[in-house]
DNA sequence: TCTTGCCCTTA
DNA sequence: GTAAGGGCAAGAT
């Protein structure tokens, strides 16, 4: 499509005295969609988000160029699009951009929206077939340069920083940051030049650019610095030192010959429109206005009038009815329209953008253009403070109260905060004014003997708590935290109880769950562009790592300043989106009360007995002595029991046997499947090695470790729950890991009889029973399986015997068995190749076994047909609460990949319901205890089971109550179409409450 | 000394 | 077939 406004004939060349403004069209269109909240049309709820912003970012360029100031307005203009998919380089590789999702429902009907845009602005907008609007751009870029004109390209397209030279410059207008050859040397390593070099062995995940393994973007540019381009390295290669390295180049040399041709931006594209045909031309008021007012952006209309003299009064909105969209009839019914073809051919181009924080649009809120300041104004230390006088502090404690709210942030001697002693603690009201204050910080230079001595110059600790501890527990300031349970623990031991708080690293795990880590360091590069101080540049690494009170204050202040800082700006950023993206109930309701329950819980800790494990300890270890002995007997000679490669080569290599299977690198596997395969052919060794494996695990993981994660003070282990960890909302357990204590074997439960109750108490363990199944039958809404629970049958039992036509009384235990397989592979979005493996039997048997299971259970199919519908869509699932799973990488074409992610989908809302369901009553059990006078503690939780310690006399009611909870989670906001069902019991240890 | 692969423990 | 964390051996640095 083109929109030449003039004529060919006499076109003057570009001067010295023209700019050029290239938009990059479709990159902004996605980065528009993200960034921005949702905005929709008044009448019919038509989607403008991206539109709003589209016009906004026009309107400004066209009238002032880049900066404000007269003369820098664009002589020549044009916005580029994506043709389509189909480009010359999918030719050369196929998977180039091959894994990009499509765009979401609502931002199809803007792409038409925003041409409509361009020709109401009466701007030139280009797209040629075959061609990225990159080649486009490129080419344009590079005709202009050569006439000396000056070049603007706007994009956010890292891509596009080759282009970069004394004549082109790259403005990102989202994140309001300007690309010089600085800049692209900061970000690459290289000068423009030489960007093309370091990408094409540095690859390009986004893209699909493959490159060469091994080499990232740090190394690609000591290489290309070293041998000055790719050919040469390549040619040269040989001479690498590093091995690896160096055969990677070697047999990848093709490979990033063709990521050069990828990512090498065609510069000689022959246009359909002549880059002296792109002269800016008058803009025509009314038609402005007139797109505007139809797409209801009054702000902007009333902008454009004025500065046109058009009369928007008198203007009559354009007429759009815009196919593809949602429209209420005459009558208000909705009517779907059909997409129109040229809306839904930009999907397949358009590139996924990351969402990122509004740029310099015109913002919709207060609190979109407070993300702005946040993510654009640059970081620097010179507005940072170290606080040494109580007068400081109290100045500082005082705009905390006067603006409302406060980033904190506490540095201490221990990642453990069971361990950490407090050595500082920052604040951060406004951004970029930061400030420290050291507390506890020694002298660094002294040993052991000397030094060791408190630094002078800081306020002493109890009296700087004094001051806090009102501010921190006041509930008119919000306390905003990243990661805010270790700070909670670590002021909870100095007798401050933060309230009321948020938690940036929660607030991006509810919004932006599988998208990627949510620690302050990846969400800050994310987000701000900005990578934070390292704390391994501060306190160094491995042996020599020193902690934080040694560090001088100085390095200190810069360190832990910027931490608040960037902490306030990633709040910035990420809380507007709670309401825009509607996650704030999932937040408020599951996510940011588990901080001060998990806290707690992990405070209190578990006691375990030292000598029982002590004494499991030796009983393992003779165990694997006895063993030993008959291995090496077996085997013929004596080797490393615990070494998978050495094991492989005496079973596979020496002694010949038969059935080995190769793990993903080529090594033999000696997984248990394979041995347990060769203990039933009758081998001996292989059986020996199994239960030589099992006590070595239960020695060196459970008994052995868990004495040494003891509390020297409290005689008790303390885990630590990660709120953030996993894509599903689960939780998980660390230093040491609670929710793998071994079960299932005899061995095993002994472990668990070790964890036990204090004196005069009891352990009590609640759990749920067949809490996924449960939630899978009213979600997918199968009848039979409804009536099961209902009934309090043998869940496994029914299916069998409604899958084999069996009755449930005297049921062959090994049907039984099958069912249950089958019922667990469901919930693991089955696969006959999974289940064929679980069950042992052929893949054409589990096949029909999933074939039947679906022809008596029709609704468990659509439902996961339902899903991967969902999943291909969106890139996320969806809880019955509401919280959020995301698969950004779903739509790749590797079909492996691909069935892999559509399984986990299928599975995260199963999962990930259950998961939710248990922090409902989490985040009740503690009030409710209260309330009926019951001093039983929460201890542990464990996915579907929580653990509780307790006075003796007071197990009985607890355990009622505990149920009563547990089993009325959903209510009142849901009433699941099953009940809930817990078992729960107290004895003396773990194992016998379980 | 740090990272990767393998194997094993749980729900 | 889903979701995690951790110990050890071996290889890279």
């Amino acid at each position: 499509m083109i929109r030449a406004m003039s004529n060919n004939a006499s076109i003057p060349a570009l001067t010295a005295d023209d700019h050029l403004i290239l938009v990059d069209g479709s990159t902004f269109i996605f980065r528009a969609y993200h960034a921005l909240p949702p905005l929709t049309r008044k009448p019919d709820g038509l989607p403008i988000g991206a539109v709003s912003g589209f016009c906004n970012m026009l309107w400004k360029l066209l009238q002032e160029g880049l900066t404000p100031e007269k003369g820098d307005e664009p002589t020549h203009f044009a916005v580029i699009f994506d043709h389509s998919s189909k480009t010359f380089r999918s030719d050369i590789y196929p998977e180039y951009k091959a894994q990009r999702p499509p765009p979401p429902e609502d931002l199809i009907p803007q792409f038409g929206l925003i041409r409509e845009a361009t020709k109401a602005f009466s701007v030139h907008s280009v797209e040629q077939e075959g061609f990225e609007a990159d080649d486009l751009i490129a080419t344009y870029a590079v005709q202009a340069a050569k006439m000396g004109a000056r070049v603007t390209i706007v994009s956010g397209d890292k891509d596009l920083l080759q282009l970069i030279g004394p004549n082109v410059g790259m403005i990102d207008t989202m994140k309001n940051k300007i690309f010089g050859e600085p800049e692209v040397f900061e970000k690459f390593g290289v000068g423009p030049d030489k960007v093309i070099e370091v990408q094409s062995l540095a690859g390009d995940s986004v893209d699909n650019v493959p490159g060469v393994p091994g080499i990232g973007l740090k190394t690609a540019a000591l290489l290309i610095n070293e041998y000055g381009d790719l050919e040469t390295l390549l040619s040269r290669a040989g001479e690498i030192k590093q091995n690896k390295r160096r055969e990677n180049l070697i047999e990848f040399a093709e490979q990033a010959r063709i990521s050069k041709q990828l990512v090498t931006l065609k510069q000689d594209v022959p246009v359909d429109v002549p880059v002296t045909d792109l002269s800016v031309t008058d803009l025509n008021g009314p038609k402005a206005v007139g797109f505007l007012k139809a797409m209801g952006l009054t702000t902007l209309t009333k902008r454009v009038a004025e500065t046109t003299g058009a009369e928007a009064a008198n203007i009559e909105a354009d007429d759009f009815q815009v196919p593809g969209w949602h429209i209420p009839d005459h009558k208000g019914r909705m009517v779907e329209h059909a997409a129109p073809a040229a809306a839904l051919s930009a999907d397949s181009t358009a590139p996924g953008a990351e969402p990122l924080p509004n740029g310099m649009m015109v913002p919709q809120t207060v609190a979109t253009a407070r993300a702005h300041a946040a993510a654009s104004a640059p970081i620097d230390a010179s507005d940072y403070e170290t606080v040494t006088t109580l007068e400081q502090l109290k100045s500082w404690i005082a705009e905390a109260y006067e603006v409302g709210y406060v980033a904190f942030d506490t540095e201490t001697t221990s990642l453990d905060a069971m361990q950490a002693d407090l050595v500082g603690l920052s604040l951060c009201s406004k951004v970029g004014k930061a400030c420290y204050v050291p507390l506890a910080h020694v002298d660094g230079e002294g040993d052991l003997l000397g030094g060791g001595g408190l630094v002078e110059g800081q306020i002493p600790m109890a009296e700087a708590l004094a001051a806090l501890k009102p501010m921190l527990e006041d509930r008119g300031v919000l306390k905003i935290a990243q990661n805010l349970k270790y700070d909670w623990l670590v002021m909870t031991r100095h007798g401050i109880d933060i309230s009321p708080a948020d938690d940036t690293m929660l607030l991006s795990y509810t919004l932006d769950a599988g998208k990627g880590g949510n620690g302050m360091d990846e969400l800050s590069e994310r987000w701000l562009g900005h990578k934070p101080i390292p704390f391994k540049e501060i306190c160094g690494s491995g042996k020599s790592m020193i902690t934080f009170d040694r560090v001088p204050i100085d390095k200190a202040s810069a360190y832990a300043a910027e931490d608040a800082d960037v902490t306030l700006r990633l709040w910035q950023v990420l809380k507007p989106r709670l309401a825009s993206e509607r996650m704030a109930t999932v937040y408020e309701k599951l996510e940011r009360p588990m901080v001060p329950v998990l806290a707690r819980m992990e405070k209190r800790g578990i006691s375990v007995d030292r000598q029982m494990l002590s004494r499991l300890s030796g009983d393992f270890a003779q165990g694997m002595a006895g063993l030993e002995d008959e291995i090496y007997q077996l085997a013929g000679e004596r080797f490393n029991i615990g070494s998978p490669k050495q094991l492989g080569d005496i079973l596979f290599g020496k002694m010949n046997l038969p059935g080995g299977k190769k793990t993903k690198t080529g090594a033999w596997s000696t997984s248990a499947s394979v041995l347990d395969d060769l203990a039933v052919e009758g081998h001996e060794l292989p059986s020996r090695i199994v239960s030589w494996r099992q006590l070595s695990k239960l020695k060196s993981t459970y008994s052995d470790a868990l004495p040494g994660r003891i509390h020297p003070d409290t005689k008790r282990v303390h885990t630590s729950y990660s709120l953030a960890a996993t894509t599903t909302g689960r939780l998980s357990s660390s230093e040491p890991n609670l929710q793998n204590i071994p079960v299932r074997t005899e061995e095993g439960r002994k472990i668990r009889q070790a964890f036990v109750a204090a004196t005069g108490h009891k352990l009590i363990s609640a759990d749920y029973s067949q809490i996924e199944l449960r939630v899978l039958a009213h979600m997918a809404d199968i009848p039979q399986l409804k009536k099961a629970f209902e009934d309090g049958l043998d869940i496994h039992a029914m299916t069998a015997s409604e899958m084999f036509g069996v009755p449930i009384e005297g049921m062959d235990p090994m049907i039984r068995r099958q069912a249950k397989a089958i019922n667990f592979g469901i919930i693991y979005g089955i696969s006959a190749f999974g289940l064929a493996n679980q069950l042992g039997i052929g893949r054409g048997e589990a096949s029909a076994y999933i074939k039947t299971y679906f022809e008596r259970f029709p609704g468990i199919k659509d439902y996961m047909e339902a899903i991967k519908k969902d999943v291909h869509a969106n890139g996320y699932v969806s809880t019955i609460f509401g919280r959020k799973a995301h698969y950004p990488e779903v739509n790749t074409k590797n079909p492996n990949m691909r069935a892999f992610y559509e399984r986990a989908a299928i599975n995260a809302p199963i999962q990930g319901s259950a998961a939710d369901i248990l922090r409902r009553a989490m985040v009740r059990m503690e009030d409710r205890l209260d309330a009926s006078k019951l001093d039983a503690q929460m201890l542990l939780q464990v996915h579907d089971e929580l653990i509780f310690e307790v006075p003796g006399s007071q197990v009985d009611a607890t355990i009622s109550l505990v149920r009563e909870v547990m089993e009325k989670a959903c209510e009142p906001v849901l009433q699941l179409s099953v009940p809930l069902q817990v078992d729960a019991r107290a004895a003396d240890n773990w194992d016998e409450a379980h």
